[in-house]
DNA sequence: TCTGGGGTCCTAGGACCC
DNA sequence: TCTGGGGTCCTAGGACCC
């Protein structure tokens, strides 16, 4: 029997979500309406387009592309601050909603979620009415608009609402495929990204209709395991379950950050590393893991980054562990060129509580307990409440992490 | 004084073992 | 005198998503 799933994407989500709380507030201007976008902060190189309004899209402003050259593009543009806190609120206004829907739901994203309807006619009626009463209540109690796609899979659902945006319900059934789905441009499909796309139009590949009917060897031949992935996809094969409570187990944790300022003296480089192992130690102890490998990355001022990693025998949750090993891995790496960027990553996750004391473990109760009070101090009071003296007064973010501020609600998420 | 930050998965090549 | 082949682990890098 064929399942009916339906994906749900906020249009222009951080921008409509600001939109809509500015409206609320009182403001008169819907920022929907003009050449708007959210930005990144400037002044500490941050100054990426987060969101963009649709008119400010009409002066061919990409997500992703530097302030700089939006407001070149488009001189009057109104660029407002990320608020990751009203984010997350309307994510959760949005996911409740849909739950009146159906029982089984999947976020896939701060913006996305899917939905199974199967079964759900009984109670809700016809998908497409049922797609529609739940756009409408979105747009009615919340204040901003949403895609909703209808197929049998969630890669069709996926594709179905981004069809025509915005504030459209969408099917893309496996009878529609070859009508609405196969003339679009084949970099238009899910997977199919920045560095795909190039290699298919060398084999004149244009249209997900082409790749859909290209020569499957051939595909192998030049993408390996990845051709045969897409050329699925094109036909609208998948067949993932939507798993809400399935969620797999984390895999790693990192942070990284672009540093306000060049850095070119171990001293400093230091200081930004213990920062973002920080914000990886606490958020490691907080998901209740320990990590077996740590990967350093440093990123010049050519935007060239490299990484280097090494296990260590055992594993660890320690803030300073992290940083020792972190350290090494810098100092091995860096050959001294001016740094625009840094990264820390842990992965091979053990559990914390069925973790195997090594001998190698330096049994170190004293470091244990001061781990765990800085965290219940910082979930408590902030972040910013317990902050090591070498970060006063060296414009340097104690804790370094894309979400820093949010972390009580990012993780009260999880 | 242009280019974020969070993820997952896959692959290539070298080291090493039998 | 000769230069196999399979398997695993490790590291670095690249692909994609939001």
């Amino acid at each position: 029997m064929d399942r009916i799933i339906m994906h749900v994407d906020a249009n222009s989500a951080y921008l409509s979500w600001e939109a809509a709380y500015r409206l609320q507030r009182g403001d008169t201007v819907d920022l929907r309406d003009i050449p708007s976008v959210v930005g990144g902060d400037e002044q500490s190189r941050h100054g990426i387009v987060l969101a963009r309004s649709i008119p400010a899209k009409k002066y061919s402003i990409k997500t992703g592309e530097a302030l700089y050259t939006a407001r070149k593009k488009c001189p009057n543009l109104t660029v407002v601050p990320v608020r990751y806190e009203l984010y997350m609120m309307c994510h959760n206004a949005m996911i409740n909603i849909m739950r009146d829907f159906s029982p089984n739901i999947q976020v896939y994203s701060i913006d996305e979620a899917f939905l199974d309807y199967t079964g759900m006619e009984h109670v809700h009626g016809d998908p497409v009415e049922a797609a529609h009463k739940l756009k409408d209540r979105i747009k009615k109690e919340l204040g901003f608009t949403v895609n909703v796609g209808i197929s049998t899979n969630k890669l069709l659902a996926k594709m179905a609402s981004e069809l025509k945006k915005p504030d459209m319900v969408h099917t893309l059934f496996p009878c529609e495929i070859r009508e609405k789905m196969w003339p679009l441009p084949v970099r238009e499909l899910f997977m199919v990204g920045p560095a795909t796309a190039p290699k298919l139009y060398r084999l004149n590949i244009f249209t997900i209709g082409d790749l859909a009917r290209a020569n499957p060897d051939l595909l192998t031949y030049h993408l390996k395991s990845w051709g045969k992935l897409i050329r699925d996809y094109a036909n609208g094969i998948e067949s993932s379950p939507v798993s809400e409570d399935a969620r797999p187990p984390i895999k790693g944790i990192g942070n990284s950050t672009t540093i306000p300022f060049d850095v070119d003296s171990m001293d400093e480089a230091r200081k930004v590393l213990l920062s973002l192992c920080e914000m990886v130690g606490m958020r490691l102890r907080q998901a209740g893991y320990c990590a077996k490998l740590v990967s350093v990355y440093l990123r010049n001022t050519d935007l060239k980054g490299r990484s280097h990693q090494r296990k260590y025998i055992g594993a660890t949750d320690d803030t300073y562990q992290i940083f020792r090993l972190a350290l090494q891995l810098m100092e091995e790496m860096w050959t001294g060129e001016t740094l625009r960027g840094m990264g820390v990553h842990v992965s091979e996750l053990v559990p914390n509580d069925l973790l195997q004391i090594s001998v190698f473990d330096v049994p170190n109760e004293r470091r244990k307990r001061l781990n765990q009070s800085i965290d219940e101090i910082r979930m408590k009071y902030g972040p910013k409440s317990v902050v090591r003296s070498v970060f006063i007064n060296s414009g340097l973010a104690p804790i370094t992490g894309g979400v820093t501020e949010d972390f009580k609600m990012m993780s009260a998420l999880l």
